[in-house]
DNA sequence: CCGTATCCGCCTTGATACTG
DNA sequence: CAGTATCAAGGCGGATACGG
């Protein structure tokens, strides 16, 4: 296969797309909150993170929590009784991608108000 | 004000919903596209972005660097001259932002197997 | 070369109603 | 209580054409 392009990194481009789906995946706005709600009450059921997370439909949250279970992130218990009773948490990699995001969050907490400002000043503009 | 209730934690609500939205606006897919490109490739021109970004269209690219300047992440640089040259560079801030946003890549690289794995299995079932 | 404007299809989302 | 099904609506994104 010769030599790779100068312009090549450590990675090969398809492992790139791959690797920037996922975080398109990952970084959505409903699994961010349900990943942060997850992360502070632990352990819970479906109707509680219905009333936890602000705003979110019903099929959200269904739609999002198979997502996430799909991709490893989260463990789905169901206890066949009636009335039907479902809890879920977080798994290890679940977890690992909360402290991952913890960095993106902490910028996006220490610089929310530069931003203000810039989108402010800009505008201001004309 | 009184006591916050029990459950609340470091921030405010309302910065927290506004914590979100930022990270929505920054979690962007052409975003995160175009910051790794400016990190990379330092100050560019636009049509060096545009064939840079693999699959972004003229508007897309337009809209997401308004949006990065407005945000104060990016710099334009207008050069006064026929044909036009416009270059656009990562600013403090941008840069601040793309390392932050390390963590996530990091997990994501790192942890792509493994979800693809949970991905087969989950489809697997039944 | 860089950017705007317009049109249009599609996908996502929300609301509602219903089942196990 | 948890989840599915259906339908309508809105926004996003692409293609194209044109302007500075």
């Amino acid at each position: 296969m010769a030599n790779q392009p100068i312009t090549s990194y450590s990675t090969a481009p398809e492992v790139d797309a791959l690797v920037n789906d996922l975080i398109g995946r990952v970084a959505d706005k409903w699994t961010l909150l349900v990943l942060e709600q997850l992360e502070e009450g632990g352990e819970q059921r479906f109707g509680a993170l219905a009333r936890a997370v602000p705003g979110i439909s019903q099929k959200m949250l269904t739609q999002t929590l198979r997502a996430m279970e799909r991709d490893g992130l989260v463990i789905r218990t169901v206890h066949p009784v009636i009335p039907p009773h479902v809890d879920y948490r977080l798994t290890t990699l679940g977890h690992s991608l909360g402290e991952a995001f913890c960095g993106v969050w902490h910028w996006a907490e220490a610089n929310l108000a530069a931003v203000q400002r810039s989108r402010s000043a800009f505008d201001a503009r004309d």
